[in-house]
DNA sequence: AGGAGCTATAGACCACATCTATGATCAATA
DNA sequence: TATTGATCATAGATGTGGTCTATAGCTCCT
């Protein structure tokens, strides 16, 4: 029917201010411009939609009936371009991560309390899962980015490596003998080792890296989370690898100490995984470039 | 912030349908065009609306936001197009009418009938009044035309003339021995007169008449409606006045007669009033066509 | 009678919406 | 693995129509 929707603008502020002369005004337009546009209006509809008169225009019957429903489209569209705006801005919006428990607790939290006190009106949503399950949440379209242990190689993804990560093992006072000692494997082996039990990847990093010196390593306790890690090493239940930035504080306050070992432990990065050739929400991307 | 609505039209039908080439169809438009619209939105919002790929496209987060607005308001211009289009067809819409009793009841009722038989959609609205109540319905809005008895004079209506009516009197079989007689107003002045109460057109006319030949007219019985004029002439309570096109069933049937006078008795003419200058809606414009 | 509003009309002009043609990418074929 | 047939993106040309200026016509008010 009508093929521009601009006349449907006029035609709104027409009848919302009751002259053309005023409707000009509020769209930058010439008054002539508006007469034109209505006129347009009333002829492909074949309907005279405002009478006429020295002091303005006014509604005619079918206009009034015409306006009830052009001003809710055209409250609606208002409202769209507000809240495009709250978006652009960030005053409005939703963040997805994905991630694990530890990296969200011991590494992300202090960027998610920033970026919230920044961003007051963006929800946030974490979910915690292992490394291949965020990357299905990623691929599934359920997070915008995902938190994972580097390297990750699949083409359908984009990795920026983030923060280093080193792992180490760690001891409590029960092992204050090995205090300033450095070990080898083979003595490191002797003690009973903690280790994270599942599928992770500083799991599988350290299975490998003993593998290759020739050494076979075998926990004497498997635990479910970083927490506990660290815990039951301060209880001195036994050795315990983990991630030397998420133990700062024990370190620190002397309730743990490190290890020293005669061969490196290469460390590890945390990277940041989205989409490749997808485009990034508002929130999304300024949550990457805060933590970068 | 978006200045052209065009662009939401064709962000509607790219989301609706999925694909820019359908939405180009949909349109008949070319599918760079609709890529065009897309990237403007886009560029002026700053935010990425669609992924693409190479089946078509899908909404973001964003978009899926923007959607939910544009969606609603494109549904009420479709709607308010196809409202349009019904007013126009006279498929809906409503006719209002100012008169009289009567001249409703005996002279526009088949007018109204048939009006309404063909275009049901339509509501009528009825507003009964003396001929100064209904000009005033008309100057303020309340109807869209009047029906009333000429002459009318006042610049800001417009009156065509209708019908032809010629008023007289009618007596019932208690006065049979006037039936053949031609009288003078002297001679109908000796019977007893009933004329309308209200200060109708019709009374004002007839008065003058008398008054013109030197007569005074004064009637025995006041009455408030023609119903009631007809009916106590039936009855033999005196001689009414009345519109001879009103009483024509009873003059057919032989209940009523025409009195004869050797005066002629000047006919008087319906008309249709409108506001002079004001457009007509579409119901009132074909009611007066039909009515003539 | 004059002025200050308002809307309507006429005619000119140039931005921009749209087009055609082509490229790039991907997926499902042969 | 090459091919075909989709998709969307890009570049450049074109001409329509939205907007402008200038002016007329009208009504109301001083």
């Amino acid at each position: 029917m009508i093929n521009n929707y601009e006349l449907y603008k006029v035609f709104y502020w027409a009848a919302k201010t009751g002259s053309l002369t005023q409707a000009a005004k509020a769209l930058y337009l010439t008054q002539p411009s508006v007469s034109h546009a209505i006129k347009q209006l009333e002829e492909s509809f074949g309907i005279t939609l405002f009478y006429r008169n020295s002091k303005g225009v006014e509604l005619t019957q079918e206009g009034a009936i015409l306006y009830s429903y052009i001003e809710q489209s055209q409250i609606l569209i208002s409202m769209a371009e507000e809240k495009m705006a709250a978006l652009k801005n960030l005053d409005s919006g939703e963040l997805r991560i994905g991630g694990s428990d530890s990296l969200f607790k011991h590494y992300l939290l202090p960027y998610l309390e920033d970026f919230h006190q920044k961003h007051r009106g963006i929800k946030l949503h974490l979910s915690h899962g292992t490394t291949p399950e965020v990357i299905t949440f990623l691929k599934e379209g359920r997070i915008d980015l995902g938190v994972v242990r580097m390297p990750i190689v699949d083409s359908q993804l984009e990795v920026k490596q983030s923060f280093q990560l080193q792992d180490c093992f760690v001891a409590g006072a029960g092992y204050a003998e090995l205090k300033d000692m450095v070990l080898s494997m083979d003595m490191l082996l002797q003690y009973p080792i903690i280790l994270f039990s599942r599928n992770s990847r500083a799991r599988m990093t350290i299975t490998e890296i003993f593998q290759s010196y020739g050494h076979t390593i075998k926990p004497e306790i498997e635990v479910g989370s970083v927490d506990l890690l660290i815990e039951f090493a301060r209880r001195g239940l036994g050795i315990s690898y983990v991630t030397r930035e998420f133990v700062s504080k024990e370190l620190e306050e002397g309730s743990l100490f490190e290890i020293q070992l005669d061969v490196p432990l290469p460390p590890s990065h945390v990277g940041i995984m989205t989409m490749r050739n997808m485009p990034l929400s508002g929130a999304a991307r300024s949550f990457m470039d805060r933590v970068r």
